[in-house]
DNA sequence: ATGAAAGCGCTAACAA
DNA sequence: TTGTTAGCGCTTTCAT
């Protein structure tokens, strides 16, 4: 124990142990090769002095650089493209904590061919890297998951998760409470304008973000907002010219509409209709994610709320969780969790 | 520069400049006795090799542990009962950084006791350690801060803002923006029932960011929700017994009384004289700070918005803060920006 | 199965 | 004013 501070150091614990620093090493990192009975002592060693590695040191010794491995959705998604963007930004983090960040595109709608590209992508990887993945809840995926992680490679789910997987987190919103959230907002944004009807456009039923959105939505507008009626739920596949095209036909075919509740992407679609049919102040109009147009059509009025999960917030949690699996720094649990965040007009950051 | 990462490291930086390694040093760390000359090399050979130091190795290197102390309001307000709990749990964090950080106690009502006790303070720091205040805003506080900081004392004001001084940093949020917040969330929840009075409940106007948040919610109301009037502020004092009877007075005097604004705190006073008169429901209670009692009353619908700012986020960037000018490791902003929250009984974490 | 020893990139004490 | 050098607490060969 140095006189300095007071924390245990490797070499106290191989003292303590009668060991060698080698040897604790080993055991620390589960590295194989070491005897049973070693084990114990060491093990035993570690809990008397109460000793946690140091990870600065850890990481100035470690040589190589671990990888992570975003794989995105392609496409032109806004969302998605924030979170390359904030992959990006926190290059100069990741190369201080001696972890690279790569991302790849996927065409995370066709289950096969996610499931494809984890199984490749995971066969460039070894023991502790990470496979951070944003894709839709099938069985074939599930399986491509736990494959990856029975080989020693980390796998964090990102913003829609695959919860029958054995992936080691998932850095993402309730979305079902986020769909209430949605609806409490809508409800009570309409006060006066009850007894009209609420459309629900989303981008695909199949996607568990979505769906999940939806059903908390239902939930909470069913129980507290009875005299608005929702209509059966559209599906806008995340394209604005769809969107727009649906949120035309809700407006057109329900003139007593009087909230719409988007619960995927495409939302410039929605409001570019909304303006064109003149009634864009008097429909309620809230979405996710909160995107440059999001911003925009917040101020504008159009939208009236806008749901988001943090992308920054997002990449930098899942690389912390990918770092703290090499690392074993303990993870703070509240700081890991990703908030349902509630944006007006007033306050935009 | 070293084969397995391309980054430029001191002895690097030294060769190209042709200075030893301990000059590149205090040139880096702005420590004195250098040539001018010296200096120019050195920052040139930084430049064209683009360095930046690595933080762990400096970490590793450092011996002495930096203090951070935080000067935080006596009494039983929760929110600062939450602001200690996260520096509590922030320890081990803090331990692996060498930073150490202690909280202390002072009448913040008291601008020239809070003056002194940051003089007092300050005398037990030395240059590169911190002091967090969280306090009024005052020329005497004014006068304390710049003082410290004269003395290369980092000084970060939390919280509350003293936007004259010299101070370093802010963590908090924009308080006319929450304000505006919250009287837009009023405004559009009070729906069908407007034409009534809205009652302000602050906990002193001397307070800056009770005054701010006033000042925003008067600018929204009377722009956008001109049909509810604005009763004259009453100071509650942040004290749950003295906001309770304001609340009292408020609902017995206004029979149409549509809602409450609080801006400070004490709010379970008000939450108890609204379910005491029976209109807790009816009433729109909007409020700041999720504590433990702010939760229970969104849930059980007496409050029926909460604007809050992180305790945590707020803990853990002054601390950053506080590191960065040891580390010069570079300040992500965006992450540092503190959210204006807002909570629904939906979205609770 | 275990140990010895050489760094990793900095800081700081001491020399010159 | 500048340089030399011994660590900081780990990881990682290479021996044994």
């Amino acid at each position: 124990m140095n006189e300095l501070s007071n924390r245990a150091t490797l070499s106290d614990v191989a003292r303590e142990a009668g060991v060698s620093m080698a040897t604790v090493d080993r055991v620390l990192n589960k590295r194989p090769g070491v005897h049973a009975r070693t084990v114990g002592r060491v093990t035993d060693a570690v809990q008397r002095l109460n000793y946690r590695p140091d990870p600065a040191a850890a990481r100035l010794a470690r040589q190589r650089t671990h990888r992570v491995c975003f794989l995105l959705p392609s496409g032109s998604n806004s969302f998605v493209a924030m979170l390359r963007e904030q992959i990006a930004d926190n290059r100069p983090w990741m190369e201080d904590h001696r972890i690279a960040a790569q991302a790849f595109d996927v065409d995370a709608l066709e289950p096969q061919v996610l499931a494809r590209r984890i199984l490749e992508l995971g066969a460039t990887l070894v023991a502790g890297d990470t496979a951070v993945v944003m894709g839709m809840d099938h069985p074939r995926v599930r399986a491509a998951i736990d494959e990856l992680v029975a080989t020693g490679v980390g796998v964090i789910t990102l913003v829609s998760d695959v919860p029958s997987s054995r992936r080691h987190a998932f850095v993402g919103i309730d979305n079902v409470a986020a769909g209430r959230t949605a609806a409490t907002l809508t409800g009570r944004f309409c006060g006066a304008r009850k007894g009209g009807e609420v459309g629900l456009i989303v981008g695909s039923m199949a996607l568990r973000d979505h769906a999940e959105r939806s059903f908390g939505f239902n939930q909470v507008m069913a129980a507290e907002h009875a005299s608005v009626r929702i209509l059966t739920p559209v599906e806008g596949r995340d394209d604005a010219r769809r969107t727009e095209r649906l949120a035309a036909e809700l407006l057109a075919e329900h003139p007593r509409l009087v909230a719409i509740y988007s619960a995927g992407a495409g939302n410039r679609g929605i409001a570019a209709a909304l303006e064109d049919s003149g009634r864009a102040n008097e429909v309620v109009f809230v979405g996710h994610e909160l995107t440059p147009d999001a911003r925009r059509d917040l101020l504008s009025g159009t939208m009236d709320a806008v749901i988001n999960q943090d992308a920054g917030h997002e990449v930098r949690s899942a690389l912390r969780l990918a770092l703290s699996r090499l690392t074993q720094e303990p993870v703070h649990a509240d700081q890991e969790r990703i908030r349902i965040d509630i944006y007006l007009k007033d306050n935009l950051p």
